[in-house]
This record gives C-alpha cells, sequence and structure tokens, in this order.
DNA sequence: GCCGTTTTCGGCCCGACTGTTTTCAGTCG
C-alpha cells in the first residue's frame, strides 16, 4: 500500500467515526486525521518504516495505530478497522474526494437517496441535483442544490486535485496577486503567507495576508482581481477566490495593529499554531489572528517578534513552524541560528555549454557569462560540473582528451579573471554497479566531482546504497548529486540507507547536495534535519544550466533551513581557501 | 488515540464563512 492509500484510509477511518458518534470518537477523529496527514507528507513509504520496525517514530502513529498499520502489512486487513468502518457506505468516501464535501453532507445523502455503487455514486448524485431532487431534502436548499452540481463539475476537471505548485512557480503566481494588490490605496502591506512563507518545496494554495484600515474596501478590489475565475467565498475579513488552473487565492486581512498576529497566524503550520495556542492555555492566553486574550482582555501585536515575546518565546523562523520541536527550543531561548543566502560563497554544480559531448543535457550559457553572474552574486568561487562527456560515444582516451581540452580553456579564462575562483569539478554518472562513468586517468584532470544517479532508479534500499557508496568512494568523489533522485509531482525519490550513507559521509569527508533546481528540491528537508543531527556536512548548489538559474540558490537555502541547517553545516559557506582544503581531504 | 521540563493520567486551538437553520451545522484553514 502506498502512503497516499494509507493516507486515504485513516481518513476514511476518521469519517466513520464520525458519522458513528463525533462526540464519543472526537479524539480517535484528531488522532486518524493527525496520523493520515503525518503520512501524506513522509518521503518515505509506510512500508519501509514498517520493515525497519520504525513505524512509531512517525508523528501522530502511537502503539495502537503502530498495532493496526502492522496487522495491515501483514494480513492486508484490520479487524479493527472492518468494525469502525461497518455500516458506513462505502460511496461516502468517494463523495469525500470532492471539495465542500465532509462527512455529514455525504452521509446525508448517500443514506437518503440509498447511493450504495462507490464508482457510480458521483454521476448518480449529478443526476438527482439535476432533477431538482437535492433541494428538496431538509437541510438543503437550491443554492446548496446548485453548489453541489458546480463541485462535482470543478472536481472532474481537477479544481482543487491540480498537483501542487513547485515553490518557485508558487512565489511567481504571489509575486502577479501581491503586485496587484499594492495597487489599492486601501493596502498598507501585503505579505504571501502559509506554506509559502515557510518555503515548503511544493505548495497548494496561495495565502495573502494584508495590512488595513478598510477591509472592506480591500476585499473588494481583490474579488475583481482579473486572474480571478471565480469567487469562492468573500465575508468581512477574508476572502477566497480561484484563478487559472484550479489554483485558489486566500485573503485575509487586519488592521496594521494586528498585523503581527495575523503573520503568525496565517502562516502556520497548523500543527506549530495547534501546540502555540496549547501552550498558551497553560498559561492562561488564549491565541488568535486578532491577538492574545488574557481574562476576556485583547491585546494586539504589530509585529511577529512582539507576539512570540508576549509568549516567552524567541520568534521562530517561519521554515522551522512544522511542531518538530522547535517550540520547545524557543521557550529556551537556544533555537539555531539558520543558515542565510548571504552565507553562501560559491555554487558547484553549473552547467556551461562547454561542448564537453556529455551524456545529459549541456547548459546554455558560457562560462564567461557563468563567471559574471557568480561575481555580481558576490561569490567567491564557482565549479563548473558539465555532464561527464558520453560514454557510449568516446573512447576513455577520447573522454580524457575532451577533458584535458576543457581544463586548458578553464585556466585560459581565468588569467583575465581575478576576482572569481574556479574549481574544474565533472558532474559523473555512477553506473548501475557502482562504477563512475570515467577512469582514473580522466579523473586525475578534476579537483573533484559530483558524483550522482542519471539512470536505473528502481533498485532496492540496499542495492542503490551500496551503489552509492560505491561512486562515492573514489577520492575524486566529494559530493553525492541530487542524492534521492526526486522530481517533484514526477517521481519519488529512491530509498537508501540514509544512517550507513551518514557514516561513510563523515569518514570520508563526502558531502550530500542540497539542488535547488525547482523540480528536484533534492534533499527533502527531512534527510537534511537528520543530516545536520548526524553532523554530515552539505553543499547548497543550483544544478544551473542557464545563467539566470543561479539565482535560484535561495530555494536551496531555504531547503536547508527547513532542515535546520546551520552556516556550519553547510560547505560552500566556507572561504576559496577552506572550501579548497576540504575538495582535497 | 496521542503525548509528556507542571502530567504515564488527563488533557486535547480558534475562528471565518455559507446556507439554511430563526440560533446553528458543516466545512475549511
Amino acid at each position: 500500500m502506498t502512503n497516499a492509500q494509507i493516507a486515504k484510509l485513516f481518513r476514511n477511518i476518521a469519517a466513520a467515526y464520525i458519522i458513528k458518534d463525533e462526540k464519543k470518537f472526537r479524539f480517535q477523529i484528531i488522532a486518524y486525521q493527525k496520523a493520515a496527514d503525518a503520512i501524506a507528507h513522509l518521503n518515505t513509504e509506510v512500508a519501509d518504516y514498517y520493515k525497519n520496525n520504525e513505524l512509531d517514530t512517525i508523528p501522530g502513529v502511537g502503539a495502537s495505530i503502530k498495532s493496526h498499520l502492522e496487522e495491515l502489512f501483514k494480513k492486508g486487513k484490520v479487524k479493527h478497522f472492518e468494525w469502525v468502518l461497518k455500516g458506513t457506505p462505502e460511496a461516502l468516501f468517494t463523495l469525500l474526494d470532492i471539495p465542500t464535501f465532509g462527512p455529514k453532507k455525504a452521509y446525508k445523502l448517500v443514506r437518503h437517496f440509498d447511493l450504495k455503487n462507490p464508482k457510480t455514486v458521483i454521476d448518480d448524485l449529478e443526476k438527482l441535483a439535476k432533477k431538482g431532487k437535492i433541494a428538496e431534502l431538509p437541510s438543503f436548499g437550491e443554492k446548496s442544490q446548485s453548489d453541489i452540481l458546480r463541485a462535482i463539475d470543478e472536481y472532474r476537471h481537477g479544481v482543487g486535485k491540480t498537483t501542487r505548485m513547485v515553490l518557485p512557480y508558487a512565489a511567481e503566481v504571489a509575486d502577479k496577486i501581491v503586485n496587484y494588490l499594492k495597487g489599492s490605496k486601501d493596502v498598507i502591506r501585503v505579505e504571501p503567507l502559509g506554506s509559502l512563507r515557510r518555503q515548503v518545496a511544493t505548495i497548494g494554495d496561495i495565502d495573502l495576508a494584508v495590512a488595513s484600515k478598510n477591509p472592506k474596501e480591500v476585499i473588494d478590489y481583490f474579488v475583481k482581481c482579473p486572474f480571478s475565475e471565480r469567487l469562492i467565498e468573500k465575508g468581512t475579513i477574508t476572502a477566497s477566490i480561484l484563478v487559472s488552473g484550479g489554483r485558489q487565492i486566500d485573503l485575509m486581512i487586519q488592521p496594521p495593529e494586528s498585523f503581527g498576529s495575523l503573520l503568525q497566524h496565517f502562516t502556520g503550520s497548523k500543527d506549530h499554531n495547534v501546540h502555540l495556542r496549547e501552550l498558551a492555555l497553560k498559561k492562561h492566553l488564549s491565541l488568535s489572528e486578532y491577538g492574545i486574550k488574557k481574562n476576556g482582555k485583547l491585546q494586539k501585536y504589530d509585529t511577529e517578534e512582539k507576539f512570540y515575546k508576549a509568549l516567552d518565546l524567541q520568534w521562530i523562523p517561519p521554515e522551522m513552524r512544522e511542531d518538530t520541536g522547535e517550540i520547545e527550543l524557543a521557550e529556551k531561548h537556544r533555537l539555531p541560528k539558520l543558515i542565510e543566502i548571504n552565507d553562501i560563497k560559491g555554487d558547484l554544480h553549473t552547467h556551461s555549454n562547454y561542448p564537453i559531448e556529455p551524456s545529459h543535457d549541456l547548459g546554455v550559457s558560457s562560462m564567461e557569462e557563468m563567471l559574471k553572474m557568480a561575481k555580481s552574486l558576490n561569490y567567491e568561487y564557482i565549479g563548473f560540473s558539465e555532464h561527464n562527456p558520453s560514454i557510449s560515444k568516446h573512447t576513455n582516451q577520447r573522454i580524457y582528451e575532451i577533458l584535458k581540452k576543457r581544463s586548458e580553456k578553464i585556466e585560459h579564462i581565468l588569467e583575465s579573471i581575478k576576482n572569481v575562483r574556479v574549481f574544474k569539478l565533472l558532474e559523473i554518472d555512477i553506473l548501475p554497479p557502482g562504477k563512475l562513468a570515467i577512469d582514473d586517468k580522466s579523473l586525475d584532470l578534476l579537483d573533484g566531482a559530483v558524483v550522482s544517479i542519471h539512470s536505473v532508479f528502481s533498485m532496492n534500499r540496499n542495492k542503490m546504497t551500496e551503489r552509492i557508496l560505491n561512486g562515492l568512494s573514489h577520492k575524486k568523489a566529494k559530493i553525492l548529486g541530487h542524492p534521492t533522485g526526486r522530481m517533484l509531482n514526477l517521481r519519488s525519490g529512491y530509498d537508501l540507507d540514509w544512517n550507513r550513507i551518514f557514516e561513510f559521509c563523515k569518514k570520508y569527508h563526502k558531502a550530500l547536495e542540497i539542488n535547488s533546481w525547482p523540480n528536484r528540491l533534492d534533499l527533502p528537508d527531512q534527510i537534511i534535519r537528520r543530516a545536520v543531527e548526524a553532523d554530515v556536512k552539505m553543499v547548497i548548489n543550483t544544478d544551473s544550466h542557464r545563467v539566470a538559474q543561479m539565482e535560484l540558490m535561495r530555494y536551496g537555502v531555504s531547503l536547508a533551513r527547513r532542515g535546520w541547517a546551520k552556516k556550519s553545516d553547510i560547505l560552500n559557506t566556507l572561504g576559496y581557501n577552506d572550501f579548497s582544503k576540504w575538495l582535497k581531504s
């Protein structure tokens, strides 16, 4: 069973409990929903957690759910789940996939109309709505009937189900709306919040916060946004619209004196906020987007710093707000100082257009252009790491000649450029048996290499780990490129034995790459966090194939921050001499 | 069902908006 399937099963369990007795099972419902969310966000298959006997390390999975999962993997079914699900018509679960359908509404409909077939339930419901049958039901009316028809239509067209946006793309979409909002005289400040502010690798909805003294005017202006395809809802301080591609934009407004509370509230994450509010309750405080209530009296906060301070907490960087221990550290004022973009001294994974006759794609910008960009980014150094010359088209001798020529070209450039230093690197394929694609004689021409997997991704955990460790064992192999091979929205990464990889990297002075390429953003933040804890060094690279892409470094830095990486965890924060020394280590 | 630097028992966030209810239920974030 995939993680998505298990998450859906758990959501069904929660829904079935709601139908059974929402009050009685209140906390089971929360528990299963929480576990479902956690599992949906894992980058490792739950089946692998099971195999490694690590199920209880999944947040929200305790003794009970653990034993149910074990039963699920052993027998393919769970007695307790069958008991919970019994009595809830299967067709209900299909309806839950449609936005605006919750358990109660779905239950009323499938029960009243006796809808039994989960495969046809949506079509059946549509027919009933078209005949006007739904409006006749108690607690339904004409409006809810037409809303149901539209919800079904949008669901069929994939609205709300469209793949999540990769972070840099979401930032672009948000920028457009932010610029539009800045055109209103009533908007004092506007900020993208939610998962975008937390810099999550993929973004669903876009959340925007506005500071304004005239919320009504701002809302009227917002819903007239030229990108808007449909108004979803519109109130006194919030509104939501649907823009092209089925993307939802949520707007929330507070006056400037409460903007700090709004920033905090709307940035989330949900888990972070829930934990924060529970903590506040113990201090007899109640938190909301309006501020902090004490003895029924509301105190407003214009900045987030003041808001957190009022709770005796250090201000927590948005990237850390996932309720994975950051609140506890903020209480002790012991949050790590996270790496920042200005700490970066160089980019070690760039593909120029040098005609290296590579195995994979060549860059489109010249070495000179890339050096110029490196300088404008205030870098001390850059590493050229084009793909190795194709091994199917060239002999080893020919590869050596190509690389020799490239070295000469680099040395020639360096004579005219004084302020940026260059490392002669190469991105080398780790072949399926674990051998590097080029031989020692050619490797000798390099200062070091980024080694990566570019073929045969479907190996099991042990084999893939062996393959990578073999590839990394060459003295010149210093950086493991895009370590999990994940392509966001396309394929999940291969599973690796991280503890073995970490141990090897520490022992032999190897670094894991944090790849800033928008569709990769690889390493995943949870693995970065584990690497930081294991004191394994990393390098943040862009994998640029053209100059403009070198500016994507900030997304790699965001990813590192989400993994709680400090400057000292990232090797390309070192100056040229120190980095050079490490390459030779 | 989960979880823990006030607790292994006894807690478990807070609010906006809509449609259909004439005071609230359901969904969402």
